[in-house]
DNA sequence: AAAACGCACAACCGCGAAGGC
DNA sequence: CGCCTTCGCGGTTGTGCGTTT
């Protein structure tokens, strides 16, 4: 705890901390991680302060312990995807994937030969061939511009298929529905494999 | 009362991916 | 196209606190 030889401090947030981290972030926005130490005058590495308000102060958070509902999801998708604790994350609003990772950790990771029903799944039974890797989608939304690797990607798909047309306004919520029913599948598959 | 233990969660670290030049 | 910087993720460790002995 305490400094490092580079004078960045380390450990437990203080309320003070939080306070000039939230500050900072509701007057600058997110991203940007680099300045944020500057600007908020915080002697934290980006690393540190990303993390403390993506999984701890951000207004979105959901506090408090995993509903019914939620830890069979957990289990479901983990089947399915793996230990990819974000994408888990991704589709339970409020969560993150510090939060679902530790729950995954706590309540799982150690029952391994406890188990009998889908609340005491072993982990350590998945392995890279029976993942199904996720598609490579995002939401609208999410994807504010294309990236160089999506540019390539897409440029080889259009080579491959000149019929692509360009995107309409029903063309995007196709899409969008497209991948609604996309994660439904993905969750009756998680059903199917039981 | 206090030491030992266990659990839950916060925080750090390393690394690969992405993006800019 | 390569290099450098930054971002984001997942594994691991640290810490605080309640419970047990």
């Amino acid at each position: 705890m305490g400094n490092n030889p580079l004078g960045v401090r380390k450990g437990t947030w203080t309320k003070e901390e939080d306070i000039l981290l939230k500050q900072c972030i509701e007057k600058y926005g997110e991203g940007k991680w680099h300045q944020v130490p500057i600007r908020a005058g915080l002697n934290r590495c980006r690393k540190s302060c990303r993390m403390r308000w993506l999984n701890y102060l951000s207004p979105n958070i959901k506090r408090g312990s995993f509903t019914r509902d939620e830890v069979d999801l957990i289990v479901r998708l983990h089947k399915l995807l793996g230990n990819r604790w974000s994408l888990i994350a991704g589709r339970l609003p409020g969560r993150t994937g510090n939060d679902v990772k530790n729950f995954w950790n706590t309540h799982f990771e150690k029952k391994s030969g406890e188990r009998e029903n889908t609340e005491n799944i072993n982990p350590k039974l998945i392995n890279s061939s029976n993942i199904i890797k996720p598609q490579p989608r995002t939401f609208l939304k999410l994807r504010p511009k294309e990236t160089k690797k999506q540019k390539n990607i897409r440029n080889v798909c259009t080579a491959n298929d000149d019929k692509q047309q360009p995107l309409s306004t029903s063309g995007q919520l196709e899409e969008v529905n497209e991948r609604i029913r996309w994660w439904s599948e993905l969750l009756d598959f998680a059903d199917y494999v039981d």
